[in-house]
DNA sequence: ATTATCTATAGATCTATAGATAATGC
DNA sequence: ATTATCTATAGATCTATAGATAATGC
């Protein structure tokens, strides 16, 4: 059954996720990507890294941009599904945006790699990931939704502000510290960003788990 | 009196900044550094919007890093010197963390070509950064330090939030929209995040800007 | 004499393509 | 025959240095 692949073999050694040429080049790109930079991250890198030779990247992504394009895409798409399922549901809204602080806090926070900072890279504003961005868009445009749904009137600044506090997490694992945050208390903290008040707030946080349970 | 300066004049133009040829790389480096990246900013790119010729740069930086770390040293002085004034006077930590948080935001929002947000670069992690790595961990100290004394338990936690919204300057101007949120918005919102009792957080507010009127 | 600029370039990359090779699949 | 890898390389960079040049200062 061990589906034995076509094409042929590697040089030096497997790879190295074990998942396939392509996971290992992601694997190996958003490493790199995080750590050297976009630019400075050369395909040769990446290559040795992912064990494969540098001309190999091109079979399975045309272009360097493409690599990174897979991986933001790849990053924001968990997010944005969480997102759609929340803003279809019936619950109080102050509990779902609860449960999307805290849903989005442990993808960025368990993601490997630190993929959620990929996104603060200078380069994602080339066209060329202008797909990305739109999506990411969508997301920051559910984070006010609930925000609006929670009663608080300037929800796009109020947005703002939850979207800071959900994605210090990148910050914190940028700077290599432990993550002493945990995500409920980020989305505690979220919910005071917003003024609500102590029992919308207290109402939100006991319901928030069981939003959460129901996501698929 | 007009500082007639000596050496070769340029071939084309005079200084954009009118303030140098330092001033005009650092200018320069700063904008394309935003946006291009730290490696994908050609020397060649930044001595043309500066005004000069590439080889030109070297005369005032013996490295390219040199360039970016003068925009880092430059863009986190202003806010060191703010944080050591505030830790030695004797008025409420609330009060002056909230002036803290004002005064951090304002140099955020207002500095040119948000520079504020080069720290953010992968790049910064190399060993060439290191003095301002120092300096920058100095900052946080100090956030650390007046939460603590606000009387919250969880200092480190809490010092992280609190940066987290005075930061989501830049990304708002990374993002490209209107900074919605003034500087007395964020403050306000950081003394919620650190769940201070109404009370406290009202003195706070209305002595913050007392205490931000005494800094020099 | 000193300075800040310039032109020219060496040497080191780096991306993407061309074409060969070594497997499996039919 | 198809596939995934490999080797080799063209062409386009990009950083930093060497040395010339055109000003002012003494």
């Amino acid at each position: 059954m061990a589906a034995t692949r076509t094409g042929r073999p590697r040089a030096s050694g497997s790879s190295p996720t074990g998942l396939g040429t392509r996971a290992d080049v992601l694997a190996a790109a958003a490493a790199l990507f995080g750590t050297r930079g976009y630019a400075s991250a050369s395909t040769h890198a990446i290559a040795e890294a992912a064990g494969i030779r540098q001309a190999t990247l091109y079979h399975h992504f045309s272009r360097k941009q493409d690599i990174l394009l897979a991986l933001l895409l790849d990053t924001v798409q968990p997010s944005l599904d969480v997102a759609a399922q929340l803003l279809a549901r019936d619950e109080e809204p102050a509990a779902r945006l609860w449960a999307l602080c805290v849903a989005d806090v442990t993808l960025l926070a368990e993601a490997p790699h630190n993929t959620g900072g990929l996104y603060l890279l200078p380069e994602v504003s080339d066209a060329a990931f202008e797909p990305f961005r739109e999506r990411r868009s969508e997301l920051e445009t559910t984070y006010r939704t609930l925000v609006a749904a929670c009663g608080v009137a300037a929800a796009a600044a109020g947005a703002s502000l939850v979207l800071a506090l959900v994605e210090s997490v990148i910050l914190q694992r940028k700077g290599g510290q432990m993550a002493t945050l945990d995500a409920t208390t980020i989305a505690d903290a979220a919910l005071r960003v917003l003024d609500l008040d102590a029992a919308a707030r207290e109402r939100a946080a006991a319901s928030g788990p069981d939003v959460l349970a129901v996501l698929s």
